[in-house]
DNA sequence: CAGTATTTGCAACGATGTTACATGTAAAAT
DNA sequence: ATTTTACATGTAACATCGTTGCAAATACTG
């Protein structure tokens, strides 16, 4: 499970290491903000391109919502793992943005139209900030 | 059915007219640079205030996916009419994107979390693209 | 029509993301 | 282990995107 970056045929440099570290030390997706920040020095450039390399490879995926910076999670899925449906949750109170699987697959069907992918967010209210 | 400006406790000018005619030219959403290309003249900066405005005033509706330019659609809803939910759908053949109504409304529920809204994109290939 | 509120255009600015190129480093080959 | 090669990094420059302050123009109200 762990050196990711060697399972993903992208070779392995200290300043990717430090950025998959940061993935690894958050259950809930981040935004580019907070890589910064946990980064003691780094370089913009650097940092835009290893977070493209990051999705091209799959370790990681992109998720934006309309008004709002982009997050960035984990990726599941590698050569072995194939793609999982899951949805992103955004709690609209504490803003917390995560990957949860389904139970059962959602399916769609449009008449006219083939479908074969969904991208899904659900907005609402989390566990905590429910019960606070 | 027509003149939404005024429906929508927004004044009503030239230019905003001019750019709500685009939208009701057009049956998919759209992105800036086709808003662009279809006005004549236009300023950046009040292009920019009057999307912002209708995004407000409910009128027009953003759909952002990963690593595309925005796009922007005629909403349904007023005051009257509430949210209503409705999918997008992008073809990976032609490009198009389009809102789609559902025959029977989507739920998802996440044990611990309290879901209030879906916000659905499906990817795939389209009616006319399929046939040809 | 006159007065007020809102919108527009302009100029300047900040944030975001990209590119070219020289240098450094990781991986592969010997 | 050393050399070679391919790839990653840092720097600077640039382009694009979107925002802001402000003065002038226009739409709305009465
Ligand atoms: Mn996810
Ligand atoms: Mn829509
Ligand atoms: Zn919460
Ligand atoms: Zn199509």
């Amino acid at each position: 499970m762990k050196n990711t970056l060697k399972n993903k045929d992208i070779s392995q440099t200290p300043f990717r290491r430090d950025v998959l570290k940061i993935f690894n030390s958050h259950k809930n997706a981040i935004p580019l903000s907070v890589i910064e920040q946990e980064l003691s020095s780094y370089n913009r450039v650097t940092l835009y391109r290893t977070i493209k390399s990051f999705i091209e490879k799959n370790i990681i995926h992109e998720i934006v919502i309309s008004g709002e910076e982009s997050k960035y999670a984990l990726s599941k899925e590698n050569k072995d793992t194939p793609y999982q449906q899951h949805i992103h949750f955004k709690c609209r109170s504490c803003n917390i943005l995560f990957c949860s699987e389904l139970d059962k697959a959602i399916t769609i069907s449009l008449e006219k139209h083939k479908i074969e992918r969904l991208d899904i967010q659900a907005f609402g209210i989390c566990n905590k900030c429910n019960i606070s």
